[in-house]
DNA sequence: GGCCGGTGCGGGCATATACCCGGACCATGA
DNA sequence: TCATGGTCCGGGTATATGCCCGCACCGGCC
């Protein structure tokens, strides 16, 4: 067997490499590429507590509620208290929608180039492992 | 056109699940996948110097300064001056080596488990999608 | 020999990410 | 009612990552 490459190493560098096309894309509007999907994922869910989001995420409670005040101090997102006053819920502002708006096209610029590049199986292919994973 | 997933979001999902599994792993060596990776290339280039390293990989140099630094402190790591005096060397010390050593075999086990999860097709379909990202 | 552009590093700043812990709050059972 | 266990959040700590800036050093040119 030829020695393979570090599976997690290959993938860390694709993902910071595309992260940077993304970041690149949507600097107009002033977010980075994770901040644009929570964005999105805020908006999908909306109103939705933090740990709901991280749910949905897959991220650490505490990094969801982080990366929240962020855009929380950026005026896109609001946090509120819901009913039970342990959680903490969070809502787009008008600002949020503005950005989102925004950015899709942005976004979808980067998604073709990115599909251009791969092709239709290539995306395919990639989708399915990745989701194997 | 159905909405297709956001390929970095995806990615960066991905790549976390990956680096904890690993993580995991490597715990009883005391390292994680990012610093185990590092420590090969390192292991590979040695003597190298930190834009060297930064250069292969794919990092930025002020990032590869830091997380160099974290093996310093480890002990598992040297960093010395080059005949330029510009350059800080990096080589491997001997709990670096052993390090390594101990490290490879748990890797070599996510590595199967990977593998085995996606099948031989599989594994060369995604290196191929990642590499032409 | 001294100036000057280029190169390499480290520090500052900001975000992303995870783990752990303590405090607040809720619901249920005694 | 109220004690208990479970849930949710925020803060502390540490690494990872990138950008920018200033400092030190090197080499070539005058």
């Amino acid at each position: 067997m030829t020695s393979s490459p570090c599976y997690c190493t290959v993938l860390k560098a694709a993902s910071r490499r595309l992260a940077a096309l993304y970041d690149e894309a949507l600097e107009p509007v002033g977010v980075n590429i994770a901040q644009f999907s929570l964005l999105r994922r805020i908006r999908r869910a909306e109103p939705v507590t933090l740990t709901e989001l991280g749910r949905i995420a897959e991220l650490d409670r505490s990094t969801i509620g982080r990366n929240t005040r962020v855009l929380e101090r950026m005026g896109l997102v609001a946090l509120g208290r819901g009913a039970d006053h342990r959680e903490a819920v969070v809502t787009l502002t008008a600002a949020g929608h503005k950005a989102l708006d925004e950015g899709e096209p942005l976004w979808d610029g980067v998604q073709d180039a990115i599909e251009a590049r791969l092709g239709n199986t290539g995306v395919m292919e990639l989708c399915t492992a990745l989701q194997d994973l």
